[in-house]
DNA sequence: CCAAAGCAAGAGCACTGCTCTCTAATTTGT
DNA sequence: ACAAATTAGAGAGCAGTGCTCTTGCTTTGG
């Protein structure tokens, strides 16, 4: 007696996780470029042609590896997200989350994040996961500007009618109930946090910067400053 | 009669400069990934092992080409820079003009600051052109903090006393004569520069900013405001 | 002027993504 | 329950890749 959906289709599955796992181990091993279908197939035991009953292309492995990649990210930091505690200490945690899953997966990392893959260009079904630790983010913000105390971050004098403009297009589809000039102090914050995680994950501060783990905190906090979150306190 | 280095040197010399312009365009055209040596030579008209007397490897090719970009974007910055202006447009300058030169060369600026290839570690001699720009910006903070009258960006009050050791071992090779917590802030802004350059040049700001020159100039004046390049106006 | 060094060419190895055909097993419809 | 349709796997094969080695030829330097 076989399971309602019959043996075959439980085996499929079985199958297409394996092929996912051995492509993760031969990604973090060795990155992207050199993930090789017919390496992973050899490692299963299958030939190669057979692991295209699964995977069309390898695009689409990579396709899959990636939503994975970000499901991952994005679980990890609301796992370390404490909703509980001041806006400020909630930013810094689910920062420094990001940069750890980052220095624990940097192949993974660098998929998602760094340059794409030339020719390729993500389909539609990798943006619901990809946009989790940008809602964490945004609802961080949102809860601390509840409070009146906290500071708006400015629009820059130099050309704030344009900057207005620019920011009433940005806000209204990304978070309706809040200043455009948060959501757009929150959307940069988001691109720089990762320009620093980058620059660490691709060595761009070997040599430059010693204490990364400081740096980062510091800079994190600076960002969140940027948004918003700390009181000003003159 | 052949030149004081002879006509097989200058032949040399040729060759080598046509292999990384023909490189150079497979490269904006396809992307690092698709560079491809049998395809470089097929182009030029010679065979593939041809090329090796060149080029030792694809790395070496790919180790050039990055040197050459690194260049481009150096002098492209240095050119746009207009030394006698005030420190905020000189910044906004530079900064304006990295995003440019990414937006024309994507492909050479995901060579440089993407994810790097797999196994492939930047020799020595990728560090003096990758620097031009960073040095560009220490020059203008430098030059700026001449002012009394600029504000110098806080350390964050949570964890000051890792934060200036912090700051204090990043700062001495990097620029003396500056303020421990001013380099700091410029190195962070550095990278985040390039984390709003990537953002926008790797797809992540689709539908989600839509005026991006407008943004990306008033995110790089925000950065500014963190080096301390914006007298504090109360 | 002749040996040494530098060059292009070709063949070849091991690898890649991907397609096609063929066989065997399983699921499905009657 | 049995035939029909679907599906998984195996193997051969194609076009492409980076790279090495050997073979001649040309330029160069003593």
């Amino acid at each position: 007696m076989s399971t309602a959906q019959g043996a075959r289709a439980r085996a499929r599955i079985e199958v297409t996780a394996a092929i996912k796992d051995e492509a993760r181990r031969q990604l973090a091993a060795e990155g992207a470029a050199r993930l090789s279908l017919r390496a992973v197939a050899r490692e299963l035991g299958m030939v190669s042609s057979a692991l295209y009953r699964y995977f069309p292309s390898r695009d689409d492995l990579l396709t899959a590896l990636i939503i994975d990649a970000y499901d991952s990210l994005g679980e990890c930091a609301e796992t370390a997200h404490e909703p509980a505690a001041d806006p400020f200490r909630r930013w810094i945690t689910v920062c420094e989350a990001v940069r750890g899953w980052a220095l624990d997966h940097p192949h993974e990392y660098a998929l998602i994040y760094g340059s794409p893959v030339p020719g390729y260009t993500a389909p539609e079904a990798t943006v619901p996961p990809a946009a989790r630790v940008g809602l964490l983010l945004i609802g961080i913000a949102r809860d601390a500007h509840r409070d009146p105390e906290l500071a708006r971050p400015p629009l820059a004098d130099e050309l704030r009618p344009e900057a207005e403009r620019m920011a009433a297009d940005l806000a209204p589809d990304l978070a309706p109930d809040l200043p455009p000039e948060v959501v757009t102090a929150l959307v940069a914050a988001w691109a720089q946090l990762y320009g620093l995680v980058g620059f660490e994950l691709f060595g761009q501060f070997n040599r430059v910067v010693e204490d990364r783990e400081t740096f980062f905190r510091h800079a994190a906090g600076q960002l969140a400053r940027g948004v918003g979150l700390v009181p000003t306190t003159p």
